[in-house]
RNA sequence: GGCGGCAUACCCAAGUGGCAAGGGAGCGGUCUGCAAAACCGUUAUACAGCGGUUCAAAUCCGCUUGCCGCCUCCA
């Protein structure tokens, strides 16, 4: 089996065949650090976050890299507003950027440079691109002759004379083709500004990856990432200084992440209609979110709403759950040997769904990361195993059935954490999703526990009319009773 | 105006030529003092519409309709 990825600058699937064997070079665009992330972003970091995760558990050695914009107009605006300075606003929204990926059990890529603390190799990008021709200063300007780059549009799949027709951007009186791009632009009094040979000032807006994905992985990478929106101008401005600079092909393969649409329509700033992650994480599980997110095909957009997010956050309880019922019913250890005969007869459905979920798992990620057909047959699994749990009703499990039961979950736990799921204990999970829960209903853990006992006491004295008033009372909050061997548990309904 | 994507049950969502995965919700049942959870059963002669290719199409081709995105900062 062959891992095939769709690549944007083809749009098909292709083979994916590292540049050296063996060894992955990753890049994913990361963010203008001017304000706290939002959804979209946590989309794509999760998306990129399964997808490293993948080809780690593939064997490769992955060298994942992704950067920080930390100059830039928005920067700069915001400062001004704040009346402080750019590293100021950028340095507060790195470290919440950290705090929302961490929160979200995002992997640290091996390295996140800074735009700032790479100009040196911007700029020798920028003079070789002068002293190529494909570039001219107008002004205090520096840019990128589009002209010079026979590509271009490739990327995107467009045609110079196409992006002619639709400019909508008012043509800047210096440049001498409308489509070319600042790779320098001089700085205004007051801004920050670095030195370079065209005059003080700071770098364009695609300069950074070109020159950081140069210095951390060399001229030619197997994987570019990052949001769709990506794609034009920023990607194909990308790839179009950087195979001028270098003369080889940047990147062997593109990936891009759809949408996080509200309503069904894209999620933006500029819309207003969006939510940050830290907002999001004050009542959802970030596994669930996580979830949520790769429920779906990643290219493919999706739709951010109050119920497509419970019906995730209901499959992940769906999942610990059955995994805690194994805990509790299956005996610490499970030493006893078996041959695989006498374990398939135990129920040859799950064990076959068990034995076969692993490979069916990685055809489905090697099939262009189709994390959504994987779900599928861990839930398949899941649903299998927790039969087999309810046929030995309250009992615990022995023998061989202890051990087929114990191996259909460490297979669902197992391919679950490749995709950076099921990674707590059950008991931690629902301790951390109620306490979430417990929070919009109003009442309190203390509050919530003096009903339990009070409803205990009247069922002990057979006062069903008392005990249900109980239950009903909070089930109005939406708190839900359930009495169970081990005493009564709650759950907040989603 | 140019370029691109999508359309599968009540909802979400796989499927990319050979009997339509999975999840949620609903309904009926088992269990329960009553519940809940869980389990069992049930819910698409059918994949936007029309035409074509094929022994065979949700899957390929063409047209139509509807929605969305990019072309400006944007994950």
């Amino acid at each position: 089996m062959v891992l095939q990825v769709y690549n944007t600058q083809t749009r098909t699937k292709e083979e994916f065949v590292p540049l050296e064997p063996g060894k992955i070079r990753l890049y994913v665009c990361g963010i203008t650090v001017y304000d706290f992330c939002h959804i979209g972003h946590a989309r794509s970091a999760i998306v990129f976050d399964v997808i490293y995760r993948y080809l780690l558990h593939l064997g490769y050695e992955v060298v994942y890299i992704r950067n920080f914009t930390d100059i830039d107009d928005k920067i700069i605006r915001r400062a001004n507003e704040e009346g402080t300075d750019y590293r100021t606003i950028a340095d507060r929204y790195i470290a919440a950027f950290y705090g929302d990926m961490d929160a979200l059990g995002v992997l640290r890529p091996a390295m996140e440079p800074l735009a700032t603390d790479n100009i040196p190799e911007m700029l020798q990008i920028v003079g070789k691109l002068v002293d190529k021709g494909a570039a001219y200063q107008a002004g205090t300007d520096v840019y990128f002759s589009v002209d010079r780059f026979e590509g271009y549009g490739k990327l995107s799949g467009r045609e110079t004379e196409d992006l002619m027709a639709g400019a909508r951007v008012e043509v800047d009186v210096k440049k001498s083709n409308p489509l070319d791009f600042v790779l320098w632009k001089g700085s205004k009094p007051g801004e920050p500004s670095w030195d370079s040979p065209w005059g003080p000032g700071r770098p364009g807006w695609h300069i950074e990856c070109s020159a950081m994905v140069t210095k951390y992985l060399g001229p030619t990478i197997d994987f570019h990432g990052g949001g769709k929106d990506l794609v034009f101008p920023h990607h194909e401005n990308e790839l179009a200084q950087s195979e001028m600079a270098f003369g080889v092909p940047f990147v062997r393969y593109w990936l891009h992440n759809g949408f996080v649409n509200i309503n069904n329509e894209k999620m933006s700033k500029s819309l207003g209609n969006f939510f940050t992650i830290r907002d999001v994480l004050k009542d959802v599980h970030p596994e669930a979110l996580r979830l949520f997110v790769i429920s779906k095909h990643y290219r493919s957009p999706v739709d951010f709403s109050d119920e497509t997010v419970a019906e995730a956050e209901r499959g992940l309880e769906r999942l610990y759950s059955t995994l805690e019922s194994v805990l509790e019913r299956v005996p610490g250890k499970v030493d006893a040997q078996f041959t695989e005969d006498v374990l398939k007869k135990q129920d040859p459905e799950l064990y076959e769904k068990a034995v076969s979920l692993p490979a069916a798992f990685r055809e489905s990620m090697d099939n262009d990361f189709n994390t959504a057909q994987a779900i599928g047959y861990i839930f398949a699994l899941q649903r299998n195993l927790q039969r087999f749990l309810d046929k030995f009703g309250r009992k615990n499990l022995k023998g061989a059935a202890a051990v087929l039961a114990r191996r259909a979950a460490d297979t669902l736990t197992g391919q679950c954490n490749i995709l950076g799921l099921l990674t707590l204990a059950p008991g931690d999970f629902f301790e951390t999703q109620r306490r979430l829960k417990l929070k919009s209903t109003g009442v309190t853990e203390e509050e919530l526990n003096e009903f339990i006992e009070l409803r205990h006491k009247a069922r002990q004295e057979k006062n069903f009319a008392e005990a249900d008033r109980i239950r009903l009372e909070l089930e109005a909050k939406r708190i839900h009773l359930e009495d169970s061997p081990q005493g009564t548990k709650w759950r907040v309904s989603l």
